[in-house]
This record gives C-alpha cells, sequence and structure tokens, in this order.
DNA sequence: AATTAATATGGAACGCCGATCCAGAATGTG
DNA sequence: CACATTCTGGATCGGCGTTCCATATTAATT
C-alpha cells in the first residue's frame, strides 16, 4: 500500500517531489509510522522501482517463438515501463535483489541459454544483455525526469541541438553535421536500434558465419 | 578549483559526503560566496562528472589504428575513469551539453563515420555505443558507490550469491545455476564482453558477411 | 474475561542540508 | 579619489530524512 503511494507520487512530482511528509498526509498517518515498516527512502524507493519493473513482466508477451525474439520484446516492454515512470530509470540496479530485477535477469538467462551460446558465456552474455537494458533505458529516459514540467522534451531537445550547431565544426565535425538527427530522433527506436546491434552481435557469437 | 575540491571531496566521501558547508569550509569561504559561481548543486556535481570524463580522455590512446580498436579503447578507457571516481558514473548524461560529454560523443561519431557505415545510420549508431559505455558503466558501478566504506565488493558479492543460492531452482533456474560466475566475475570484463557483442553486431552491419 | 506481550501508529522534535540574503570587502574604471 | 562592479562569507530560512516516544491496537496466554 506504502510502495503503491510511493509510486502514485514519484509519478506526479517526480523524484524530489516524495516526502515521507506528503506521502504520509496522503496515507493519513504520520512519518513515524511509515519507517516502521521500511528502513529508509532509499529503500522506498528501490521498492518502488522494482515495482515497475513488474509492471514491464506482465506487459511483456511469453509465448513460445524464437528466443531472440523474446529477448527483444522483453527487453523493449522494460523500456516501455519504464518510459511511462521515468522517476524509476536510474534506480534499477544490478546485480539484481530485489524481487522483479531477480525475475528478469532469470529470463534474460533462460532464454539466452536457449541460443545455444556455450554455457560458459550465459553468466557474461546475460548480464550484458540486462546491463544494456537497464543501462541504456536509464541514460535515454533520465534525462526527460529531470526537466521542469514547463518545457518539454521537444522544446528541450531542440535547445540542445542548437547549442550543437553553435560549435566550431572544426573541434566537433560529428555533432556539427548531426543536429538534424537530433532533434528529429525518435527515443524508443533509439533504444531497439542498439539493442539490434547487441543480439545481431550475440546471433554472429552464437552461429558464426560460414568461413568465406 | 572549486570543482576540483568538490572532485576530492567526492572521492572521499561519495555522493551524500559532498556538502556545501564542508566544501565552502575545505576552501576557507563561506556557502554564499559559492553560489555566486554556480546556481546549483546540480550543476556542480554534473561539472564534476563532466572533469571525471576529461580524465578519461587524457587516458584514452588517439593513435590511428582501425576505428574499431580505436572506438574499444576510448570506451575502456571511460569505463576506468568513472571506475576510479565511481560517485560519477550515475552523473554522465545523454544527450551531451557539458564539455567532455561533447567531446566524446563526437568522438564517437567521428570514429563510427570511419567504419564505412552508411551515414544515415551514423547518428543512431554513435549515439547506442555512446549509451553502452556511460550506461552499462553506470549500472557496473553505481553498486559499488553506494556501499558502505565496510564492506568490501567481495563481500557484497558474496552476500547476494547467497540469496541467488537460496532462490527456488524451479522458480529462478538461471540464477540458481550462475552463483558461481557471480561471486567470480570480473567488472571489468563484464563491461567489455557487452561491448564486443556491441561492436561485433557494428562490424556484422557495417560489411555484411559474404553469402553461403 | 483479564493480563500481558507484541505490533503498529502518528505527531513532535532533532540535526543537517540546499539555498538565499545582505552588509561589506576587494577590484577595477573614469 | 569617487564610484560601479564583482565577489565574499556569515547569518538565516524553510524543509527534509530520521528518530523518539507516548499512545493505540491487536494477539497470545492464563
Amino acid at each position: 500500500m506504502i510502495v503503491d503511494a510511493a509510486v502514485a507520487l514519484l509519478d506526479e512530482h517526480g523524484e524530489r517531489g516524495l516526502t515521507f511528509r506528503l506521502l504520509a498526509k496522503q496515507l493519513n498517518t504520520g512519518p513515524g509510522a511509515l519507517y516502521w515498516h521500511m528502513t529508509n527512502k532509499d529503500e522506498l524507493v528501490a521498492l518502488a522501482a522494482d515495482q515497475v519493473l513488474g509492471h514491464a513482466f506482465a506487459a511483456a508477451p511469453r509465448l513460445g517463438v524464437g528466443a531472440g525474439t523474446e529477448l527483444r520484446a522483453l527487453a523493449i516492454a522494460v523500456f516501455d515501463a519504464l518510459d511511462r515512470h521515468p522517476w524509476a530509470a536510474s534506480h534499477v540496479t544490478a546485480p539484481a535483489t530485489l524481487a522483479n530485477a531477480l525475475r528478469l535477469l532469470d529470463r534474460i538467462g533462460t532464454l539466452v541459454a536457449r541460443t545455444g551460446l556455450p554455457a560458459e558465456r550465459h553468466f557474461a552474455v546475460a548480464t550484458a544483455i540486462s546491463y544494456y537494458i537497464t543501462g541504456v533505458s536509464a541514460q535515454i529516459i533520465t534525462p526527460c525526469a529531470t526537466l521542469d514540467a514547463a518545457t518539454s522534451r521537444d522544446a528541450y531537445l531542440a535547445q540542445t541541438a542548437e547549442r550543437w550547431a553553435e560549435l566550431d565544426p572544426a573541434d566537433y565535425p560529428f555533432l556539427a553535421r548531426t543536429t538534424a538527427d537530433l532533434r528529429e530522433h525518435d527515443d524508443r527506436d533509439q533504444f531497439i536500434t542498439g539493442l539490434d546491434l547487441l543480439l545481431d552481435g550475440l546471433n554472429t557469437t552464437a552461429d558464426p558465419p560460414p568461413p568465406a
């Protein structure tokens, strides 16, 4: 009940808007009562973030297609869940200790094992994918969470693009000619691009291409 | 000067240990004076984190080998720099606005352009790699930053591994048989494993394997 | 039904933090 | 030498996480 209320407050006011006083008022109680059920604010936020991961599981299709496809769908479901709760993105950590983080990593590992990769690489590859999913999601989503409600994401990107455009092309040849892409890009596509790159690498390693 | 002192304090006491009062005392001044030079604590940590990125550049070799190799070396240099300043890991964000983050992304983009990838994919691939580097580094390193000075990383991993071992193998088949890997793994190798997976995917896309 | 232990509450209080204020010192300018 | 600007640093404000503790509620035991 407490965690649900915390998630609601975090969704509404962002991370800095979650206060024990406010949460207590929302639940018609005092701050002291909350501390009977948890030790820390850190613990509360961790539990709230883990709950968001739980939403991702509920949304992810689990029908038995190829392992690669299912891995991809799972990753995208996590991204989407974090995108709906931006404050959570920077709080899903590894190695996993909380319930849903554990489930997620186990599911990834099971799927990786099904690709035919040699067993001694399962751990390294599974964690690499897990790290990509949560880490890159956090990178993409967190800036949006930091924004004031006033400035939209588009305005923020436009502003950044403008700064890039003002850079000296001699020092920043790449950025200077890429401002248009920055302004127009879609966060979700960007996440998926990298994901496919990673999964392609996985497939190449799993069944090496025939020698030319 | 302020940023340097902030970095020193962050290195010594972690993120929660950086205080305007403490920083002011360290510099023989008052908190008010600091606010003349910056607007926020957020801005201060952002600048401090960007400075750490600068260290990475200083350490990265820039000799003209293959673009892929240089990309790899640059990524590892960033990881190592963040590993030496764990508090910074969760504060390097994208899209880039600060000086060294801009330099990093531009460098990555320039190297990606050199791989022969079609131009319209440069932005997506470069940002994907950039996101991987900072995002996955943050995932791997941040837990270490949160640890009390008392508990070492090994103790922490051993503890987590024990929890995994206690899980029901029926519910968590993968984790239950992977505790040994967790206990023994090396963070840096783990980062590199995923990085190579990603770069492999990049190479495959850049020059597609000859049809069988 | 009465007694007592364990569990849970919630408001007041503590210490500390980010941030602001502002009188005045230092520095440069005509 | 006046004067505007830049810069300082200590006092102060409001608010936060957290703790404390007297009280209420529930469960277990006689």
